[in-house]
DNA sequence: TCGACGGCGCATGAGC
DNA sequence: GCTCATGCGCC
DNA sequence: GTCGA
């Protein structure tokens, strides 16, 4: 039941004991887990090594899926992701129960200015770097200066404690009513899936991911009649089931050369559509109408226009959706906000605490793949990434393609519901909450 | 022994 | 003004 | 730091 915390090394050695790292405090190896995850932390935020910060974060979380308590360095080395130097820290922190490396490092004053100027969201090691050569130590001294900060950066100051609190299932809940509430006055209606961790069932999320489309998409029964609070969602889905279809119909028809162009070239490609045509370079499974849409002239080329439309509608209903939501105060603060997603913040009274909030916007064609992605876990995408392909099959976030013999994707499939995505490469059907790896 | 280790959207600033 | 690289957070 | 080609 393990998963991992990203958010984990943002908090070691900081918090006040709601933290929950990659394993539970239950768990026989927690305090091995806990000093994995503290030189974890310190690889990324002091030495800048991404890998071996990756490394040790890789090895706690395999010693946080084992069984039993772990007794030696042979036993630990068994054991995935654990190699020599780890079981001989292991078997040091065994026999004295501390680690000589770890003790230096917690006293190291630039190692811990480093890691606490991190708890800032939008804080990274290179900026956090930058902060400590400004003579920056600590959090109270960085709102003393906070002309060196950017946008994102201040309001990650501002709610610094509430951010790295977690919040319980029922406030989670809350909020999705609220959104919901809130969007039903709009023109446009949405269909919405909150995603993440909360859709596996946990009782604590870090953050509230909302995934939004604009098609009435049919949504999968099987999935929603275990969800709390779908019952709304279902009952309306249901009511507006044929409109849905048939729309969708339509739009599948007579849109086929539009969302080849969109599946098939990446977002920034597509930003730079003026690049790419002087140099014409072609997209990375380029058929024929591809390059001729890119060698066309943006004015001229039906495709482009509907594209660089579609763009700019999805811009424009992400922002109104944002603007209702600030309308409404629900949303409080703004992270980042473009064609597809936004990062921000929200706050839903009575309760005092302000949290991050995600919102994606999704063409329906990507619906059912992005709601299968964004409810991970991450461990269960990537192994279920690695049975498509073994399939025969590349998965995304956006759809599954099918691969030629040689090695270059086809069509992005029609995908009805996630089942059929578990359906294309064989895979059992996985509610949310066993996709916990 | 030696290279890989995830990929993407958005903000920002460097460079032209 | 534009493009591109980098930093960051995210599953 | 670990894995595997």
């Amino acid at each position: 039941h393990v998963l991992l915390n990203f958010a984990y090394y943002k908090m070691s050695s900081s918090d006040s004991g709601h933290r929950k790292g990659p394993s539970a405090k239950d768990n026989p190896n927690y305090d091995l887990c806990e000093f994995l995850m503290e030189l974890s932390a310190y690889e990324r935020n002091v030495t800048r090594n991404t890998f071996k910060s990756n490394a040790y974060r890789s090895a706690a979380s395999s010693l946080a899926a084992y069984p039993t308590r772990v007794t030696g360095a042979k036993e630990a080395s068994s054991i995935k992701g654990i190699g020599k130097r780890i079981s001989e820290k292991i078997e040091e922190f065994l026999s004295t129960g501390k680690l000589k490396k770890l003790e230096k490092i917690r006293t190291d004053d630039t190692s811990t200015a480093l890691t606490e100027l991190t708890r800032v969201s939008g804080v990274g090691p290179a900026k956090a770097r930058q902060l400590y050569d400004a003579g920056i130590t600590n959090i109270m001294e960085l709102k003393k200066r906070t002309e060196l900060l950017t946008h994102h950066q201040l309001i990650g100051l501002k709610y610094v404690e509430d951010f790295e609190k977690k919040i319980p299932r029922a406030e989670v809940q809350t909020i999705e009513r609220a959104i919901r509430g809130s969007l039903s006055n709009m023109k446009q209606q949405y269909n919405m899936t909150v995603c993440g961790s909360y859709r596996r069932g946990s009782e604590r999320s870090g953050d509230v991911d909302v995934l939004l489309t604009y098609d009435n998409v049919e949504v999968e029964r099987k999935t929603v009649k275990l969800e709390e609070s779908s019952s709304s969602l279902t009952k309306e889905t249901n009511a507006k089931n044929e409109v849905a279809k048939k729309r969708k119909d339509i739009s599948d028809g007579s849109s086929d050369e539009e969302n080849h162009n969109k599946d098939n070239i990446n977002t920034k490609k597509n930003r730079k559509l003026k690049a790419d045509q002087k140099y014409t370079t072609s997209s990375p499974s380029g058929s024929s109408s591809d390059n001729k849409s890119y060698a066309t002239n943006e004015s001229s080329s039906p495709s482009a226009n509907k594209e660089s439309a579609s763009k700019t509608n999805h811009r424009a209903m992400l922002q109104s959706v944002v603007h209702q939501l600030q309308k409404d105060n629900i949303v409080t603060d703004q992270l980042s906000l473009g064609d597809t997603k936004f990062m921000g913040v929200c706050r839903v009274p009575p309760e005092e605490c302000y949290r991050r909030l995600d919102i994606r916007l999704l063409a329906p064609e990507h619906y059912y793949c992005g709601i299968l992605y964004f409810t991970g876990s991450d461990l269960f995408n990537k192994d279920m990434r690695t049975q498509a392909l073994a399939a025969g099959f590349t998965l995304n976030e956006y759809n599954i393609r099918p691969m030629g013999s040689t090695g270059v994707p086809g069509e992005p499939l029609h995908v009805n519901s996630e089942l059929e995505v578990f359906d294309y490469i064989g895979m059992k059907y996985k509610q949310p909450s066993e996709r916990n790896m």
